[in-house]
DNA sequence: CGAAAGGTTGAGTTCCGTCAAGTGTGGTGG
DNA sequence: CCACCACACTTGACGGAACTCAACCTTTCG
């Protein structure tokens, strides 16, 4: 809740308003405000019709929405520089909550749109945000139509040794899941107790060395590799 | 193989060249230029390194990836108006397929990068195409994330429902199914003997009715969408 | 300390994938 | 015109994988 500091933000040159000329992001500036939201809170709900877009600033977000039963399936991950909100639906298709604490820098649509519609650039820089927004849903896709559970697990873990990697071509050896069991399920389409399962199994193969819920080593990268088709 | 004639095109008015001013449009068509595909024909394959982009004119396309064993995954699928190609990764993802015969308006990404800066209209027509496939991809997600085959086939129904019908909001009554077995089960996850016994089973729940292998009429709307979640 | 939330494990059952055989149907060529 | 073939689709039997239900363990936090 309180004014902007692009100069020392985070992720000032990653996030699509790093391509604008300075003059230009002063005036995002003036239009944007910073909040904060702990773990497990909305940010926008499914429905909400004063639509807003924000940059994740820290933390992480999941895109989820909720059937009949209440059964959480998580449609996306949003990491720091990412965008979210609908610049062009009426109303908000999905529920957005933060994973962990998180910090967004807030837009009202309309004043993002002006923005949009007076510095080209912006609109190239969300393009391809969007376009890699895009490829990520098309990695969940595939992730999620294998179709046995110990090759989906088996993915997103490799998935995520690669987001926790500095370097972007080797994954990262030891890691902590982002997620809880259940979200890992939520995003899998798989049933908690079987990803539980899955991992223990893993761990039993030797693929894999647990420390604690969380943490992740992995012992054998190519023989997750190949489990994961 | 011809040159273009954007006053005779029929997506003239949907497609991402739609938002240009005349003389911009008349640019874009002296840099594009029109291909035929037959069924089954490939356009873009995974790892091709001569990156171009296209609009669909006519037919349909899907966007798929092979697994080890040759499994196809359907990725999205694409209709006419649609955009497909990469504008920012180095190599193609992804295979496009041709669904049916269909028609592209073709460009070299160069070209087309080249028109995108040039034209700021253009910028924000493709975000906001963009942005629609982003919401299809997590429609799919949604669908894919259900755990049972029938709410999976359920949905997939009326999603075709939906996309046959004129009026966007009542889903068409009666209409022919795009895809094959096979197709319809690499794009959910499944197998063809499964989604070919659900489709048994609606049909023998009353729920539908079928002609011949593709024609489908819904005859119980209701509890079709309630079998969805 | 107790409660709540996340996680693991076990037993039973249902569902879906696999393998295999069989039924159209459209297309090609004799 | 018909024979043949390839392809899409259907159907059945079977076994294994994943879901359900339930109990229990662990960690965190008030």
């Amino acid at each position: 809740m309180t004014g902007l500091a692009c100069d020392s933000c985070p992720v000032r040159d990653r996030a699509a308003c790093a391509s604008l000329a300075p003059e230009e992001r002063a005036e995002l500036e003036r239009i944007g405000r910073h909040r904060s939201f702990k773990r497990g809170e909305t940010i926008f709900a499914a429905g909400d019709n004063d639509p807003m877009c924000a940059t994740l600033i820290a933390g992480a977000l999941k895109i989820a929405s909720y059937d009949a039963d209440g059964v959480e399936r998580i449609l996306a991950l949003v990491h720091p520089a990412g965008f979210v909100g609908e610049m062009f639906a009426p109303v908000a298709h999905h529920h957005i909550v933060a994973l962990t604490d998180s910090k967004l820098c807030c837009f009202s649509r309309k004043d993002y749109e002006r923005a949009i519609s007076a510095f080209p650039a912006l609109a190239g820089a969300l393009l391809r945000r969007s376009a890699e927004d895009l490829h990520q849903s098309r990695a969940l896709i595939d992730l999620m139509g294998r179709r046995s559970a110990d090759a989906r697990v088996a993915g997103l873990l490799m998935a995520f040794a690669r987001a926790a990697s500095d370097s972007p071509c080797h994954p990262a050896q030891r890691f902590d899941l982002p997620l809880t069991r259940g979200e890992m399920a939520g995003l899998l389409g798989l049933t908690i107790e079987t990803v539980s399962r899955q991992l223990g199994k893993l761990e039993a193969d030797g693929l894999i060395r647990r420390a604690g819920s969380r943490g992740i080593e992995i012992a054998n990268a190519a023989r997750l590799e190949a489990i994961t088709r």
